[in-house]
DNA sequence: CTGCGGTTTTGATCTGCATCAAGGCGCAAG
DNA sequence: CTTGCGCCTTGATGCAGATCAAAACCGCAG
């Protein structure tokens, strides 16, 4: 396993995170080859929306740049949003030909898709690559599960705080900057959408912020910027034994 | 991929239902040679703890007969049923050597259990057992969104319905029942694992109950034992479109 | 500068579910 | 038969978060 190390292959796979995520680029380049004749580019605006939920979708894909989310929707409008995509994660079901909720870009957003028809050939072919996606989507499965456990018994408060523990080691980890000072950053997402993130409502969110910010366990630079003095107090209020969920 | 087919394969399957998901006993006669080799069997009774959270599992298994739940719990003690197993339904994670969750024996269970170093070693040489896990994990991740959206925005009432039609859909298709006869079950949860599951307390899943039997959506004789006289009607109280999450 | 739409904050009130508490039912053991 | 123990139901009360409403903020186009 050793040379499949993600850092070590990124070097080699030039702008487009699934190689790096689904084959290994020194000892599969005929695979690579491959992939790179299936794939294309896509692009969207912030707010456009890349598939509904029942549409066809005939091409799976993983982000770029930018940031895209799931959400279901009940009939009657009520809103969850039950994943949140970032740069290198996965979308789209080898052996399933409609989407399953609505995907849709939260800011400008570049996806590299590939044509699901030949993507499931060489799936079939080359077992590198049904086994690497086999192990993306159980971490998944293991995000999902921790965030039923936020959904149906955390408090509003500790709700905010994970998600804003989740946000700033996400965050952390994508920059490897050398300290905690790394503990900064601008929410990708508003008010309204946190809510839909965390079952509950845009209000609620915001007066939660504002306690958690009055009682100084975060900082406010403008609505967006956030700034966390000390991590391990904001994960006691996350009431978090865990490593925090949506974190690769 | 016609002669795979669940129900056919099974036939030749004899007790162990991970074979007739992971490999076709028709073509693939030396792998299920070699999972005979590395497979044994664990009984538990009701009640009874399979692995806590966090222990060394050294196995990946499946379900052949009982029903056995997947839980987290915070340290205070609330607990959100995350997952319910039922038979054929898979546990653990080639990769990872920690169990994620706890599993519990809520009947009596009995599990097919394999090895997990041959697994995974298996697995790099027949591509179709990594594409069939894959298969299976991304149906489980479907349904753990679907999930999601229920703990998340879904009333007290519209949870106890959705729950109720999930077992009632899952259970008529186990028996493949000639007519919508089939609506009759028993719960295989206490009301305090159906408040686990749904993320609520015993007394709102009980008093929700009462109200739906009431209402004549449902008809109870004694405790457990429950009949459906018009699922649309449930459906509609579900509030779900969708085609109810936890059904293979 | 002004006005405007989208976002966020804050306040007042309402309500669904949790919490606390008591009692009922079925069953197994004494 | 009585006793005890799980499991379930029902009632009374409280509270976290939803809902309704208004105003402040912020960027931006005119």
């Amino acid at each position: 396993m050793a040379h499949h190390d993600l850092n070590v292959v990124h070097q080699q796979c030039g702008d487009c995170p699934i190689r790096h995520r689904a084959v290994c680029a020194r000892c599969e380049s005929d695979e690579l080859q491959r992939l790179e004749e299936i794939k294309y580019y896509r692009s969207f605006q912030a707010g456009q929306t890349v598939i509904w939920s029942g549409d066809r979708m005939d091409f799976v894909a993983s982000v770029v740049t930018g940031i895209a989310t799931l959400t279901q929707t009940m009939e009657d409008g009520r809103r969850q949003m039950v994943g949140l995509l970032l740069p290198s994660d996965f979308v789209g079901r080898p052996g399933r030909d409609k989407a399953a909720y609505d995907v849709t870009a939260t800011t400008d957003l570049v996806m590299c898709c590939f044509r699901k028809k030949p993507f499931e050939e060489m799936m079939g072919s080359t077992p590198h690559i049904a086994q690497r996606l086999l192990e993306m989507t159980l971490d998944e499965l293991d995000a999902a599960r921790e965030w039923m456990l936020l959904l149906g018994r955390k408090t509003a408060r500790e709700k905010i705080a994970s998600l804003l523990a989740i946000i700033a080691r996400r965050d952390a980890s994508l920059k490897l900057k050398s300290q905690k000072s790394a503990l900064v950053f601008d929410l990708p997402l508003t008010r309204e959408e946190m809510a839909d993130y965390l079952g509950l409502t845009l209000e609620t969110v915001s007066r939660q912020i504002s306690a958690l910010k009055r009682e100084g366990v975060i900082e406010l630079q403008g609505k967006r910027h956030v700034t966390i003095p000390n991590l391990d107090r904001l994960m006691e209020e996350a009431g978090d034994d865990s490593d925090g969920g949506f974190l690769n």
